[in-house]
DNA sequence: CGAATTCATTAGTCAAAGCTAATAATAATT
DNA sequence: AATTATTATTAGCTTTGACTAATGAATTCG
């Protein structure tokens, strides 16, 4: 069984990967708020363990076992927001730090009920799918906003990133999931993209930005 | 802060004083499944921390801080057990392990909002006391069982231990919370009692039993 | 009462998971 | 290409919380 730093370990790797593709010591270290000889030796055990695929120098990976223990945990997570967002009418600001305690508990039961409650969710509401029972993740078939073309209407899906920065930035800009987007203009310059939604018009959003947002194509 | 080991050493000081009256430290190892000079050493430290008297050779005590913690972690689990079968509609069986790991989540508000869900219960479905938000914790002024007189009426309103043992015991018998028991005799001999209750006729009860069953006089 | 038994403590070791300081490898810049 | 900067690793130390083996108190029993 992993011990709840492993845990952690496992789950910020994963994180990390969604985001950025690749996971270096460095980040990994930020992530978890520790220096990067701790996470070096650290990560050092998980390979032994074959959880991860180590090379000195070498970018980090999750094996597959790794993905799915990870999995697993994020599976916890995200059920577990939900459940203290829904049934319990905790506010989305308290939930993260709730279930990050919640994530370790060992239980099958309890989240099965979690789940049940639920009603089986597949994705969460920023739209992350939440991983299977075998911590297997299915993301539906989403494009970055960053790669669409203008002249597009999409649908804005998911959110990959879940930072409070981002989620107030989105927020003063009056964007949700579900919304509709109409892709006006992409500056070659920079990147940056023109968009129409709801009563706003002409807004522009930055590359990074849109690297960070799911939508589906309508049609 | 303390860390969860010292949470788990303060609730059982705080459970094993409640059943046995004194701790020593046989009994706290055998509790915590730890070697006797793991509990010696460790129970230095919580002396240093203020949380438990300490004499060498002498038995051990909560100092009023210890038991102002124990009484907080134990109302976090009892809060717990009850949101888990009352409103998670998971099996007592099952609630126990989970609420010996929330029990240990840091979070006011999530306790909070269970204690309100649950309507600010006073006494868990043992019948034994939910310590208040400070830890404080108030009996109500039951008599045990075994300290009751031939000819007396009374009802049945907490079980001072909950080893599943006891609870089948319990079940076996028929005997529940609310129970209206009849004493007819308390033999001199041994302390045994022959008592009356719903269906049941001149049932014998050991003294051992007896000394962990809280009653209300009827009045 | 003295011997045996039980209970508790001391001394010293170990693993997990963190740290700092020093060094080595890789990448970036001039 | 050489230097500098960044990134990663090694070596060695620390704390927490466990353990075993040996020893010292307290209690019980013949």
């Amino acid at each position: 069984m992993n011990s709840l730093t492993e845990e952690n370990y496992l789950k910020a790797l994963f994180n990390i990967a969604n985001i950025a593709g690749e996971v270096n010591v460095t980040e990994l270290s930020k992530n978890l708020d520790l220096k990067m000889p701790t996470v070096t030796s650290m990560v050092k055990k998980l390979a032994e363990k074959k959880l991860v695929h180590y090379e000195s120098y070498k970018p980090l990976r999750l094996t597959e076992k790794g993905k799915r223990e990870a999995g697993l945990i994020i599976r916890k997570h995200r059920l577990t927001e939900m459940f203290l967002v829904d049934k319990m009418k905790l506010g989305w600001e308290d939930v993260h730090d709730i279930a990050e305690q919640i994530e370790h508990i060992k239980s099958p039961v309890f989240f099965e009920k979690m789940d049940e409650l639920l009603g089986y969710p597949k994705v969460d509401p920023h739209g992350s799918p939440i991983p299977d029972k075998n911590g297997k993740v299915v993301w539906k078939d989403y494009n970055k906003l960053s790669d669409c073309n203008a002249g597009e209407t999409v649908k804005l899906a998911a959110v990959i990133n879940t930072s409070s920065e981002f989620l107030k930035f989105l927020n003063a800009r009056e964007m949700h999931l579900g919304l509709r987007i109409k892709i006006k203009a992409i500056e070659p310059f920079d990147k940056s993209i023109v968009i129409n939604y709801g009563k706003r018009h002409a807004e522009t959003l930055s590359n990074v930005a849109c690297e960070r947002l799911l939508v589906e194509k309508e049609g």
